[in-house]
DNA sequence: CGCTTTTCCATAAGCCGACTATATAACTTG
DNA sequence: CAAGTTATATAGTCGGCTTATGGAAAAGCG
């Protein structure tokens, strides 16, 4: 189906724009890929270095990295692994747990504007996407 | 309705989460921007640096950097305006046009894969949802 | 058991894209 | 034409990400 990729393509052209207005829109300059390590965080629980690092899709030393700032800031901590010497296993802080709050708080103040003339239906569609993308990068088949 | 500010806030976060992955796929490490860049110019004709800046969302030094590293590539050129003589006006050249056509066959066949188990039902929010991000963002209301 | 190999994380060095501040040149206005 | 404004270029810097490498702990194997 030369169509369907073809969607997926202009998919991925409208995601970028999207999080390129994202990040104009609030001003805020933590990386996306901090934000994505909290929301796994939250979600997932405390979770290993590595297993963060490919989930966050970042190398292993740049997340070694963006989590030293983030205990800098205390929004995770990190501790050792009961069954593993070698490893570090990073936990959300609840400053961390508000510090997604409120940024999804800002991104969605900021960006609502935007999305001001959608109708229903449109906002069904965009359920269903948010839900099918979700769920799609496990492993490709 | 503080349900769809949040489903704003899900589908940045999967934006992210997609643009990191499509990176990641393709390997590709052409910027983002380059990829707006070209798209720009590609549906909307030939334009001043200035305008480019504001619609590919970077700063203006951003985008003289930018658009230079792409004329010694060959993708774009650079010409003067012939009714303001500070300007430049950017163009796309038929190389620029084939390195998004190639851009798209590698995007479409590295992602490909990740919706390969979607329904004829997904396809369609999907196409819906491409076709009403696409027109989003020309000012806030 | 001891030795080798592998795994996990940290450190080092460097690249590249983006930003702010500033300079230069050209248009516009009074 | 002088003064202010606008369009782009340049300089300097910063931060995130990458590869390469080091060191320590676990796992495999004789």
């Amino acid at each position: 189906m030369e169509k369907r990729r073809q969607l997926i393509v202009d998919l991925v052209a409208q995601t970028q724009r999207l999080t390129r207005l994202a990040a104009q829109a609030t001003g805020n300059s933590t990386p996306a890929s901090a934000w994505r390590l909290l929301a796994i965080l939250e979600t997932e629980g405390p979770q290993r270095v590595g297993t963060l690092a490919s989930a966050v899709r970042v190398s292993q030393p740049a997340l070694t990295q963006l989590a030293s700032h983030l205990c800098e800031q205390g929004l995770v901590t990190k501790g050792p692994d009961p069954t593993d010497a070698r490893a570090a296993i990073l936990t959300l802080t609840g400053e961390g747990a508000t510090a997604i709050a409120d940024w999804r708080a800002e991104i969605g103040g900021a960006l609502s504007p935007y999305f001001a003339s959608l109708n229903d239906e449109d906002w069904s569609h965009l359920a269903a996407t948010v839900s099918l993308l979700s769920s799609l990068d496990r492993e490709p088949s």
